[in-house]
RNA sequence: GCCUUUGUAGCUCAAUGGAUAGAGCAGUGCUCUUCUAAGGCAUUGAUGUAGGUUCGAUUCCUACCAAAGGCACCA
């Protein structure tokens, strides 16, 4: 298909105007046609202009108003975007910004041993919609999490789950080698399914205990070591570096792999996967290895007995990279961590998320990597995203007073179900329905809404089912798709050769190729967000007013065809944002 | 104190320097014997303050006010 402004551009240049596509907006009323050029050059003729000249079979005539000149699309043009969409639904609004171009883009980071909250839903979900888009302008994607598995955070957990007694991780350990060799020898489901079913429940119910003990081990070592023991814990963090001490070994083990095996769980619900792990274990003494370099080149110096960036001459701040007791801060493992990424991905974009509160210390950063490796900075890109917050007050995991991720999907989902109780779907169907709504809710309210910008979180004002939500575009799609069915079995089929005027549905429906390019340039996927929830309610109007199956109409077939274009690019939107969409609701 | 970000309707959010600032929620009044009412229709309501740049400013600049974040051994 070709790009409709090139062909609006050709058209301009026979008025002698040049012009590019960023040139060319659609109005905001489509009374005023389906794309406009301002003309700013005053010198400009602009009375003698032969609008009459304009000619294209997708171009049905081009009118000035004031000193816009605004370009109405022609029937065919329509006909032949809905017949493409159709055709080919899986590669509708692809663009090729990106084309060939290899993007790692880091987000969600969460760290074992502390809780995945909504913040990290919120880098996700955001990570997760620029990794599709980019996909969809043409960019190989590798989405990269790097996860913090030491540290003063992990030394807490530790010495918390010391003082809470944990004996969990034998418990678990001896289940879980039983389990391996049932499953090794092929036995497991041998043994009857409802012995493995029960296995797995337990399985799954201990490691929820022990997700939530672990939780509170760290909550206690975080407020223990503001009250007196400091030392121990910091005793305890250079043991972990060090691995020299058994007990502490093997806490540490179980307890990053009961994380990480979680965090996954919360993955799977939510739709998004990675390509690449991270962690700081492995950065930290690669980074000490850079850190090094650069003290010796003078860039770091020391101060305090500790290593430290002085980035005030550059109106920056200072930060420390190697602390006092000779471990490597957060600064330090990002450098070994810019190392391994560029060294396993070679990449031509490095996007990294996080939380704005990131800002300032990713700029100190980004200043040092320049000193370390200029290519790769120059390359590399930081985005924030805003903070979630109470209306109380700022979250913390120290505190303890944090939504988890789970459990806000979980109440969300009992919300769902009551919505659905009176739907006549299976249970197994019902309850993947379930998820699909409450996680496209939640990403919804974190998308519809500009990176960067903090959200207040209030469980009740911020999650609807309703109106400017993420269920009412799923709604419209599954409502589409049961129309769909029904034409099918009265042997209507879509097509286009009865077709109608094209009304404001059209004009909306193939805007959406340029909607996705300019949510790449911009970064910003809530304007995706707002073309769905546009078109949504566009198609619901329409449903309203229009009967689609009516075998007495000979544009039944038209309407049918029409509702199946919507529906397949509310499918393609969904999912470039990270929503499902279900046939059914 | 310094640096960064943000201030749009009662509330939660949109709006690449351009046309009458868009939605949803809440309020009010309608709308299911008809393709899914998680729907539709109607209606009330807004750019923090003061300047500046511009033919034109929610958008750019300055000051002020307010909120959030950051500013040495957390991440």
């Amino acid at each position: 298909m070709v790009d409709i402004r090139d062909i609006v551009i050709g058209e301009l240049e026979k008025l002698s105007i040049k012009a590019t596509k960023a040139d060319l907006n659609p109005p905001k009323d489509i009374k005023n046609g389906d794309l406009s050029f301002f003309v700013k050059d005053k010198g400009f003729d602009i009375a003698n202009l032969k609008l009459e000249t304009v000619s294209h079979p997708y171009i049905e005539k081009a009118v000035l108003v004031g000193r816009f000149i605004n370009f109405f699309y022609s029937p065919k043009y329509f006909q032949d975007v809905i017949k493409e969409i159709n055709e080919d639904p899986n590669s509708f609004g692809k663009n090729t910004i990106l084309d060939g171009e290899k993007v790692i883009i880091e987000f969600t980071d969460p760290n074992p041993f502390k809780p995945f909250h909504i913040g990290h839903l919120m880098s996700n979900s955001i990570g997760e919609a620029i990794s599709r888009i980019a996909t969809w302008s043409g960019a190989e994607v590798t989405r990269a999490n790097y996860q913090g598995d030491v540290g003063p955070h992990v030394a807490k957990a530790i010495w918390g789950m010391m003082r809470l007694g944990m004996t969990l991780p034998e418990v678990t350990e001896k289940y879980w080698n039983k389990r391996r060799i049932l499953d090794f020898f092929g036995l497991a489901s041998w043994f009857g399914a409802k012995v493995y079913e029960e296995g797995k429940l337990m399985k799954h119910f201990r490691e929820r205990e022990a997700i939530l003990k672990i939780g509170e081990a760290y909550v206690l070592g975080s407020s223990s070591y503001e009250e007196g023991s400091r030392q121990e814990i910091d005793e305890i963090n250079k043991k972990i570096y060090q691995k020299s001490d058994p007990e502490i070994n093997a806490l540490y083990d179980w307890g990053r792999k009961v994380s990480l095996a979680h965090f996954e769980e919360i993955y799977a619900k939510l739709g998004t996967n990675f390509d690449k792990y991270f962690f700081e274990s492995e950065s930290a003494p690669l980074g000490m290895f850079v850190a090094e370099e650069l003290l010796e080149k003078g860039i770091l110096v020391k101060s305090d007995g500790a290593v430290v960036f002085k980035g005030e001459e550059y109106g920056l701040h200072t930060r420390v990279f190697i602390n006092s007791q000779g471990l490597p801060t957060y600064e330090t493992k990002e450098l070994g961590l810019a190392k391994m990424k560029f060294d396993q991905v070679d990449y031509d974009k490095s996007i990294v998320i996080t939380a704005s509160e990131q800002t300032d210390f990713y700029k100190v950063f980004l200043k040092v990597l320049e000193f370390a490796n200029p290519t790769v900075a120059n390359k590399t890109r930081h985005i924030s995203h805003g903070m979630m917050r109470f209306a109380e007050g700022k979250m913390s995991s120290r505190k303890g007073n944090v939504i988890t991720g789970e459990s806000l999907i979980a109440d969300v989902e009992k919300l769902v179900e009551e919505k659905m109780k009176d739907r006549d779907l299976a249970a197994a169907q019902k309850r993947e329905i379930m998820t699909d709504v409450a996680v496209g809710a939640i990403k919804y309210s974190i998308l519809k809404q500009s990176p960067g910008k903090d959200i207040i979180f209030d469980f009740n004002k911020s999650l609807s089912f309703e109106g400017d939500s993420g269920p009412y575009i799923q709604y419209a799609h599954a409502r589409i798709n049961s129309v769909l069915r029904k034409a099918k079995e009265q042997g209507i089929k879509p097509c286009l050769e009865h077709v109608e005027n094209p009304g404001e549905l059209e004009h909306i429906l193939v805007r959406f190729p340029e909607v996705v390019e300019r949510a790449q340039l911009e970064l910003a996927p809530q304007l995706i967000v707002t073309y769905l929830i546009t078109l949504a309610s566009t198609f619901n109007a329409y449903y309203a007013n229009n009967v689609i199956i009516d075998k007495a109409n000979k544009s039944s077939s038209y309407r049918l065809a029409l509702a199946e274009a919507v529906k397949n690019t509310l499918a393609v939107g969904l999912s470039l944002i990270g929503i499902r969409a279900p046939e059914e609701m």
